[in-house]
DNA sequence: GTAAAAAAGATAAAAAAGGTCTTTAAGGGA
DNA sequence: TCCCTTAAAGACCTTTTTTATCTTTTTTAC
């Protein structure tokens, strides 16, 4: 029922870039200086990022990544998905008549429910709302 | 974001206490059975609903375990944390001024909101609702 | 005293987390 | 054309956590 430190890195990277002028394409380096994380495994971050469209990246001279569409249009829930996979609080919920007890089992409806409240915070807040400084 | 089979092995088997009849004394082995959960695995995690009170135990020829107090109670939230610890679902929750940039961190309200919506839904429910048999 | 049962602790295999390193591909400029 | 820069991809590695098992000890009833 915890975060882990790829997806506190994940978003740490990518509210950095949201936080840059649009159009702007900042190096791998600087975010992993920036956000205090290892360049190496921000890279393989980006890069699932990238695999489904969050971020658009160019190589060689003068390349690096950009958000891939507003920030507006990219939830948190996206950027978390992105690489932990699915908000998923029970494995039971995958389906594939993996729980055989779904019949009786009175549980499984809490676990969906909480899948429930989850999925929607996080659908709740975009990068916009993130890059904005607090007051 | 998911519960281990620690945590599910530790619901199967309270709720499977919380379906005797009142003050019935039964053997990890026959909670064991009951559920498809190893006997050895199963009794660790009844030692740690006995350390809390969750459940009472009886060592010895006749001994075994039941509920520590009436199953409405006693709610999933007490019995997960019991096995996995707190509902925390990003470490920068847990205090300890670990998380140096709370300051102007804009994630961390959802953090808090996310663990507040957890715990409320877990509280919500008790051994009771999961003993009853699904119609 | 003996058998039954939980408590406690040591050990260990398997999986996941958290990275690093090397090679490859692509693009820009001299 | 040949470097240099930068991301992509994949192999590799270490540490931690999960998921147990096994053994010994303690407690209790008979």
């Amino acid at each position: 029922m915890e975060l882990t430190r790829k997806g506190e890195y994940a978003i740490r990277g990518i509210v950095y870039l949201a936080k840059q002028p649009v159009g702007k394409v900042v190096l791998v380096s600087d975010v992993a200086d920036a956000t205090g994380v290892s360049q190496t495994f921000l890279a393989k971050i980006f890069q699932s990022f990238a695999k489904l469209g969050l971020v658009n990246s160019f190589r060689g001279t003068g390349g690096g990544f950009l958000l891939g569409r507003p920030a507006a249009k990219i939830t948190l829930r996206q950027v978390v998905e992105a690489v932990e996979g699915p908000i998923m609080p029970n494995r039971c919920l995958s389906g594939e008549g993996m729980c055989t007890r779904e019949a009786e089992c009175m549980v499984h409806p809490i676990w969906r429910k909480i899948q429930g409240e989850v999925s929607s915070i996080l659908d709740s807040v975009t990068l916009e709302d993130l890059a904005k400084e607090k007051k």
